[in-house]
DNA sequence: TCTGTCTAGATAGGACCC
DNA sequence: TCTGGGGTCCTATCTAGA
């Protein structure tokens, strides 16, 4: 059974933020020559490399986020690439993290640029709150965001999205959507199927086939056909969502579960010590952090991808749960070879370890600090929003901001 | 001893998110 | 158009053991 809020919809008050635009806000801060011009963040045209966050001038263009970076310089050829700088990154999130926890003790980041705050308990009209939230980062931090404000996390986060999408000035959309409690159905009601939390184009071309393509022709379909396409609970949930129902909590820790590293090759390589070499600095580099966080892993999976892009994983289970990269690398190494021949190009390969749990040895009491606890959390958490965009560099960044004063 | 059933865990793949 | 990287969750299938 998931867990749930005790409070009723009519309670609760949850406010979704999300920076605008967030990697070039900072990079803007860096260099203020950036302004107004269009410009992305990513990786190289060359190298496979995609947009990771753009301007507001590039997007006038066409150019998104996740697009492969070649396609955007076609669509914008004036587009300025620009390198990401994760330590600011990095300093910037925690320093809007640590604004939020001066409003609300109950903070979910849930990447590098968004979290969810609990506002129940907090007297005053939510609209204030979130236009003095908005000023405050704006003041101290030189940075817009959006936000969005409802009874739940779910309605919240739709509602940053559409009250983003409403503002088309071309610049920062320093958003502000309010969802009263009891307008939830409404609110959604009208959106198409995609801007359901959840749904990606996959489940929204399964739901065109029942001739469902708004949030509320989901809502108002019968559960047995919804059930048939998405199983039981996964039918079930589906329209809940689209009710505007979820009583899921504001989570304030976060564990994780599985830690992976993964390259695409700048050119498809059938280079047996090429591949090799890679997977022991991956085993390297994923033990390095397993030793970080203190936890072990007992299950190692590889990934393979083809040239044709269809993709493979495989895992096995160690006899005993490991943090050392030799036997990470032996594990990785055996599945390797069963399943790769050589001769056989490669797009990607990858490494990852889960089934994560703690170390024999467990923290004293004494070691224990709930400020620095608390502290760290936000800054793995941070940390885990970069690592998912960017990858291991990310860490060693972070690691070098842990250890400076 | 053999066979069928149930369950839990392992495995693989897909979809989604930022 | 030509698709990064890291992570999570869900479902289906297989297998071993009770």
């Amino acid at each position: 059974m998931a867990e749930q809020s005790t409070l009723t919809p009519a309670q609760r008050t949850i406010i979704h933020l999300d920076l605008d635009a967030f990697f070039c806000a900072v990079e803007e801060l860096r260099d203020a020559s950036l302004r107004g011009k269009p410009f992305a963040v990513g990786g190289s045209p060359e190298g496979r490399g995609v947009v990771a966050s753009c301007s507001y001038p590039a997007r006038k263009f066409g150019v998104r986020s996740a697009m492969p970076m070649a396609r955007a310089l076609r669509l914008c050829p004036d587009l300025i690439i620009v390198r990401h700088h994760f330590r600011d990154y990095v300093e910037m999130s925690n320093k809007v993290m640590e604004l939020l926890s001066g409003v609300s003790e109950t903070i979910q980041p849930i990447s590098i640029d968004e979290a969810f705050i609990e506002i129940s308990a907090m007297p005053g009209d939510p609209l204030v709150i979130g236009r003095d939230l908005q000023k405050a980062i704006r003041d101290h931090l030189q940075l817009h965001c959006s936000l969005g404000v409802a009874s739940n996390k779910l309605v919240a986060k739709i509602a940053t999205e559409v009250g983003k999408g409403s503002v088309r000035t071309g610049a920062y959309p320093n958003a502000l959507q309010h969802v009263p409690a009891g307008e939830e159905a409404a609110f959604l009601a009208p959106l198409p199927c995609e801007a359901l939390w959840g749904v990606g184009p996959k489940s929204a071309e399964r739901l065109a086939e029942l001739g469902l393509r708004s949030i509320g022709q989901i809502a108002a379909h019968p559960l047995r056909d919804l059930q048939r396409l998405f199983g039981p609970q996964g039918g079930l949930d589906l329209q809940r969502r689209a009710r505007g129902i979820d009583n899921s909590p504001v989570h304030t820790s976060h564990e994780t579960k599985s830690i992976s590293q993964e390259e695409t090759f700048a050119r498809d390589t059938d280079d047996r010590a090429l591949l090799e070499g890679l997977i022991r600095s991956q085993a390297e580099s994923i033990a390095r952090r397993l030793k970080r966080k203190e936890l072990y892993g007992s299950t190692v999976k590889i990934k393979l991808r083809w040239p044709d892009f269809t993709t493979i994983t495989r895992q096995s289970t160690l006899p005993e749960a490991s943090d050392d990269a030799r036997q990470i690398e032996a594990a990785a190494l055996q599945l390797f070879h069963k399943n790769w021949k050589l001769g056989r190009k490669l797009r990607l390969l990858g490494v990852g370890v889960s089934n994560l749990g703690p170390p024999s040895r467990q923290l004293g009491l004494w070691d224990w600090n709930p400020k620095e606890a608390a502290k760290q959390e936000r800054l793995e958490a941070a940390v885990r929003a970069l690592q998912a965009q960017y990858g291991d560099a990310a860490i060693h960044r972070a690691s070098q901001l842990k250890a400076e004063p």
